[in-house]
DNA sequence: TAGCCATTTAGCTATATAGTTAAATAACAT
DNA sequence: ATGTTATTTAACTATATAGCTAAATGGCTA
């Protein structure tokens, strides 16, 4: 498993991000404005998603637009429940 | 939820520890010796997984057994799919 | 062209963390 | 008491990363 992924994913601004995105397509501007933090913050954090490739930017005019890449974000979550879901261990001692 | 499990399952080492954990509980050093580096590194690796409340020690003896907390991972597992799966973004645009 | 707007990139600081070796702790055995 | 074993804690180094401000890029519009 793409060790990006789990490190995108380990930072509570870039899970909100997700979180937005799960709402429909935004711009980097809108995304940004949800934050309290400066915008080059939150485009490095977008770009960290985007190269975990958990989200996809596409140049609209003067704007870009980010959203979800839905099937990584699915694969990721399927990937876990294999290797760490229904976890049998001994319960003795 | 808690940021600590995030951090602590974004590291693969402690990913492959917690993979070994389902196998059945082990000895701080059978979980040391599957591994390439210090001991130490081990130990603080297994101290990180603790504090996310993700394994459990018990002392035997001489030895520090871990066991994995099975309930603190499903609760996680089941926490990530609430928020994350499930994920219908607008296909258009 | 000039200027504006949206966004990223660059350069910086502060903090966190993975690795190391050496020393401390704790329980057992002699 | 002394030594041995298992493990952690301490002290250090190197690297990564989140935040900032300032500058650069790229597309509009006039």
């Amino acid at each position: 498993m793409n060790e990006g992924i789990f490190k995108a994913m380990s930072d509570s601004t870039r899970r909100k991000i997700i979180e937005l995105l799960k709402e429909g397509p935004k711009t980097a501007g809108d995304i940004a404005n949800q934050f309290p933090y400066a915008q080059p913050t939150i485009s490095r954090h977008l770009n960290v998603l985007k190269n975990a490739n958990l989200i996809i930017d596409q140049k609209e005019g003067n704007f870009i637009i980010y959203r979800l890449n839905t099937t990584i974000l699915q694969e990721w979550l399927g990937w876990l429940f294999e290797h760490f879901g229904g976890g049998n261990n001994d319960e003795n001692e």
